[in-house]
RNA sequence: UCCUCGCUAGCUCAAUGGCAGAGCGGGCGGCUGUUAACCGCUAGGUUCGAGGUUCAAGUCCUCGGCGAGGAGCCA
């Protein structure tokens, strides 16, 4: 008897098949019983009725607490009313080994529950349909990323999580104790170390968990997420556009294409995704500042007024980035912000010292920004200044400048954050649901 | 750090200052096509905490705790 996949059981219709999996639902019906069972790929109906089973064992059934773990044998049918992920097919119950009966005081019952309850329960939510839907997404997102670099000459180079200082000042690091040698931060980027690594390799990416202590309370924001960070030697801003727009077109047709059933399952407007073509729009940040000026001066209500209140060399709030992406049905790239917004090795727009070669990619939807990048300062001296200029300590940046004094090229990466986009190829609104156990300000629990 | 909102049964929520309630979940029973099934019965309460006002406080006041989402900052 072969033990199938939930997603692949059309493959199985009229065939024999064991299930092996938990119990998410069951709703009885006098001499008739309806599991939905979930294995993890997906959830299938089972039916039993007593007149198949032995009296004993469909009295179990009956009472089977929500989330017992069974092995459930039968034949396949196909049935329109079968529901479940794909769904349209259903097993019937010959036989059934019950591995444990759940107790019945499982918490997360299949209404709907408050953020709190939801997720001090994160280690039980994660089995709720939505959830579950939501982090097959997340995994497609990544492995569809992977997928992409690695095709087009990326290798992945993993960079520390533990590092000697920090790369953008250092309010919003974690700080650990290292042995005899003092203070080390978990690594809110691998970025200074990625331009080591292009060096020798050419295009790189790190992939892996980034930390930022910052006291953010948004729906955009944890203090331990997923970075991809790309990083490519011999590329300058323009170059790395058409690379980021590519990718995240990448991502997104992977999603449409292996995880439709679950973006329907959450309601995901699937034609939003469908727009995700590249190219993206291009808007400089002088182009952007103007629309939103304007858009400053004629608005009337005095409590948006407010948020939206905007001058030249101010950097993006939220509701900014949300007015520049309603422009737009899909990414918008913003390039050429401000130096003094943004971070000291950014280069500098050739003969406009005060505008740096940087671009965010926004997301529409009111998702903004997912990407955001530069191309890297590649003069020795320049970057040396700006060191000095930051108040940042030389001798923490020795290595890093050394890469300017060995075979410098122009160069380019941007970090991309796997839970903004994973939230918005789902279209859900909080990020945290993005991560299987997200980490908040609030929040180390499960 | 600031602003706003919230905290009542295991969960989601009601309750004009006047008897503490419903739905779901649990238990018992019924039903051969349920879709978060439905129907009947049933058990279940330190109303976040400490003070205060009042004949009377879940409700009003003060202080505190916890959480949420927005600002700032960022991916």
């Amino acid at each position: 008897m072969p033990i199938i996949r939930v997603d692949e059981i059309s493959k199985y219709e009229g065939q024999e098949v064991t299930v092996q999996g938990w119990v998410y639902n069951r709703t009885d019906k006098g001499k008739l019983v309806f599991l939905l069972v979930r294995d993890g790929t997906g959830f299938v109906q089972c039916v039993a009725f007593k007149g198949d089973l032995d009296e004993a064992v469909f009295d179990q059934l009956v009472r089977l607490p929500q989330e017992s773990s069974v092995i459930i044998t039968g034949p396949v049918r196909a049935d329109k009313r079968a529901p479940g992920v794909p769904g349209g097919y259903e097993v019937g119950v010959k036989k059934i080994e019950i591995v444990q009966t759940a107790d019945v005081d499982y918490p997360m019952s299949l209404k709907d529950h408050g953020v709190d309850f939801a997720l001090d329960n994160r280690h039980l939510w994660i089995r709720m349909q939505s959830q579950w839907a939501i982090l097959r997404v997340r995994a497609t997102v990544m492995a569809a990323t992977r997928e992409w670099l690695d095709a087009n000459g990326f290798i992945e180079m993993s960079t520390p999580i533990l590092t000697p200082a920090a790369a953008e000042g250092t309010t919003t690091l974690f700080e650990t104790e290292y042995f005899d040698e003092g203070k080390a931060y978990l690594a809110q980027t691998g970025q200074l170390y990625s331009e080591a690594t292009i060096m020798a390799f050419g295009k790189v990416y790190c992939f892996g968990p980034t930390f930022r202590a910052e006291k953010s309370k948004t729906r955009r924001h944890l203090t331990e997420f997923w970075m991809l960070e790309p990083e490519i030697a011999f590329c300058d801003l323009d170059q790395m556009m058409e690379i980021e727009e590519q990718m995240i077109q990448h991502i997104a047709q992977r999603v449409l294409r292996d995880r439709m059933a679950e973006l329907k399952f959450l309601g995901r407007d699937i034609s939003k995704l469908e727009s995700i073509q590249a190219p993206f729009p291009r808007m400089s940040y002088d182009d952007a500042a103007k629309h939103l000026i304007e858009l400053y001066e004629k608005e009337t209500d005095p409590e948006k007024k407010e948020l939206l209140k905007f001058e030249w060399g101010m950097d993006f709030g939220a509701p900014h980035e949300t007015e520049i992406t309603k422009l737009y049905d899909k990414p918008v790239f913003v390039y050429g912000y401000p130096s003094a917004v943004k971070a000291f090795y950014m280069e500098p727009w050739p003969g406009r010292p005060e505008v740096c070669k940087s671009v965010d990619l926004l997301a529409p939807e009111g998702y903004g920004e997912i990407c955001g990048g530069s191309e890297r300062m590649s003069d020795h001296d320049m970057l040396l200044a700006r060191i000095h200029k930051e108040g940042l300590p030389e001798s923490a940046f020795k290595w890093y400048l050394e890469l300017r004094k060995f075979g410098s090229v122009p160069h380019s990466g941007f970090g991309m954050g796997t839970e903004r986009v994973t939230a918005w190829m789902c279209g859900i609104e909080h990020v945290r649901e993005a991560i299987a156990f997200p980490r908040t300000i609030k929040r180390v629990y499960p």
